[in-house]
DNA sequence: ATGTAACGTAACTTATTTGTAACATACACC
DNA sequence: GGTGTATGTTACAAATAAGTTACGTTACAT
């Protein structure tokens, strides 16, 4: 597993590195934003981020929602101050936890294996004769390897990462269009339904006519 | 959703009991393992469990470990002292947080928050031989699937998340139509009362004269 | 440069859904 | 018991959401 130390304390640093290595884990850090954001376009394979708040060039919170997020890698959040606000706002920003300084080591590796652990989880989701990969990002029918098209792919992961729960017409606008700035038709939504469904073969989208729709899992 | 807090310390018990009622949970709370094992017991629908680890006739470790732990309910501990060592045996132990007094109750809020949109569970409400599934928005009689319209399943919707409580006609014409521009006669809503009444077969919903409608759950 | 794939829109089709109107019944109040 | 209001019932024409097909434009790879 892969954690990167984002801290600009050499002498933190050390100390978790070290820690953390014991306990056969890889780790990168680096010590302020511009070098993190330059390793992360590399785009290496992380697992794992524990990220100050309080770096020389920048805000972590910022680093997280504009690059972090969107990869979706866990992070902690450190700071040195013991803030109510900062942990509320870190939390809510989708962190996976958030710890204040001074903390002790043990803890912070026990979280760290409480997430990992939790975020282990199946990355092969299976309905009917449709599977796909979570990791890999790949559908599958039966054996063979469907070509879905980035928005199809986008759509059916969405249902996908909701199986057994109904997923609105407007949140599929949302989620899959938002970084576009164009407004697209709600039409689209349906063309896009019609064309995965088609590939699918198997009819495993169900309507919820008036809401959207769902797959249910068996 | 039902929060139990497990604490002896009556003062700590009534702030955060405010708080949490505040943000629409339902509280309920022990003050030692005794009551808390003979309400548990009772097998009450709970969604998250706040324990505190020191209390007069034991502690929560064993607590969490013989009687909450088998039945899968996510909980935070809570420790008057700073111990790395309970921290980490918490932790490992299977608890989903751990927080040391004192706390911030709005970080012990984002932190619950955090955690029941995580492990969101299946909502199924069922009355007589209706099962409303709120994730799915599917609404079953018996084990068959009922093919409800959108409004019907609006409204019915509106009505179970009131169980045993009066919906007025007025608030049904509002939150069913206020998207659209159209002003709906209020004869409609009585038309879809009967329509709704047909297709459920079993007579859940009862008409309170000069207010509305309600369902009661058993 | 060229061909292919992906994209979003538009136009068309369908079955269903919808709201209203017209009439029937229940209920409360005098 | 009569009267008026609130709700129940039925039937129907208009409206609509979703399914479908086709096409021009853009993006991309070869």
């Amino acid at each position: 597993m892969h954690i990167l130390l984002v801290e600009d304390n050499i002498t933190i640093i050390k100390g978790l590195s070290y820690a953390l290595e014991m306990n056969n884990y890889e780790v990168d850090s680096k010590i302020n934003i511009k070098d993190t954001i330059a390793y992360l376009e590399s785009n290496p394979l992380i697992d794992l981020i524990v990220l100050d708040v309080t770096l020389p060039d920048g805000n972590g919170f910022d680093l997280f929602s504009n690059y972090i997020k969107k990869r979706n890698i866990p992070t902690i959040f450190l700071t040195a101050k013991d803030s109510e606000e900062m942990i509320v706002k870190g939390l809510n920003m989708g962190a996976e936890d958030y710890l204040t300084k001074p903390f002790s080591t043990k803890e912070l590796l026990a979280r760290i294996n409480k997430i990992l652990l939790r975020n282990q989880r199946v990355q092969l989701l299976k309905v009917k004769d449709i599977t796909f990969d979570l990791d890999k990002m790949l559908v599958l029918k039966g054996s063979a390897t469907l070509s879905l098209t980035p928005i199809e792919l986008k759509i059916l992961h969405l249902l996908f990462s909701n199986l057994n729960r109904v997923v609105r017409r407007t949140t599929i606008l949302d989620k899959i269009w938002e970084w576009t700035g164009n407004d697209v038709d709600d039409h689209t939504v349906t063309v896009y339904l019609k064309r995965l469904r088609e590939k699918l073969g198997t009819d495993i989208i169900v309507t919820v006519k008036g809401l959207g729709y769902r797959i249910d899992a068996e």
